[in-house]
DNA sequence: GTTAATCATTTCAAGCTTGAAATTTCCAGC
DNA sequence: GCTGGAAATTTCAAGCTTGAAATGATTAAC
């Protein structure tokens, strides 16, 4: 139990807790518009990659798991904000796209997102933006292993 | 939309995506142990806060709604982990505690819980922990205002 | 062509989480 | 000492999330 230790886990509570809070103030932006993050992650994903993805894709791009996955699809499609279409050539798989509905929600909804996003960082500058995003990558690639 | 907040955007994305990998490393080690993340939450929590806290500054401690508390409070009582005692000043507070068998439980897993963040910040310096915690810091600062 | 292994998705039970609506209690002003 | 507002907790419905088990489809080895 090294003090390097300690200060690590005392790095990791405090990034912890800033996603937290930052995580509750865009879904308090969302609940403004009647919808939740991760109907929210599930749409911006599916905006990215605009052609479609299969169910498999979404929930590794997400990082939840499959029953997650579909349980949001579910209720997204109820709402007729995406679409299911099963893969002519596989018969296992399915591609969820946005609707025109969707897309047009999310786009609505994408600019808002992006400026309380903007408000949360604003105490950072370039070279905080730079330097942080450079010792995640470093992160993702010692944990993820 | 300006270049600077599209890359806060990314920024931010990267951050959650950190963030909720390193979380599936804790739970999957978690759940080696027979318990949860929020369940860990709370008791580290109270391990803190030795004496007890009441069930609001617990749940402004982990950032999650008085209902959540609540509910995790709950089950761990039932397990006999923690134990609820009514203020005697004001009826309305109650204190939570760790039991013994809570400080136990906790105990043990304290260590290998701090083992895996370790793991989590291996790739990153003692620099990089110093320039991340003050990064985080002002974010703090600015979001949550 | 069977068989077995693997893969994509869904289903399911259990637990987590929220936000809002009760409930009970305290406190301040009258 | 009432009374109204504020505070601490719980309850509740709805939705989120997980991990494991089930289902259906593909592929590879024989």
């Amino acid at each position: 139990m090294s003090a390097l230790s300690k200060r690590r886990l005392k790095v990791w509570v405090r990034l912890l807790g800033v996603t937290r809070a930052a995580e509750g103030e865009l879904r308090g932006f969302l609940r403004g518009h009647a919808t939740t993050l991760p109907r929210f992650d599930v749409m911006s994903a599916l905006w990215r990659r605009r052609c479609g993805v299969t169910m498999s894709e979404l929930s590794r791009m997400l990082l939840v798991s499959n029953g997650n996955a579909t349980a949001v699809v579910d209720r997204l499609e109820l709402d007729g904000l995406v679409r299911r279409t099963p893969s002519e050539a596989d018969r296992r798989t399915v591609f969820v796209a946005l609707t025109d509905a969707g897309l047009a929600a999310f786009e609505g909804l994408a600019a808002e997102h992006e400026a309380a996003v903007d408000r949360m960082f604003a105490g950072l500058t370039e070279g905080d933006l730079e330097m942080l995003t450079e010792v995640l990558k470093r992160m993702g690639k010692g944990g993820g292993a």
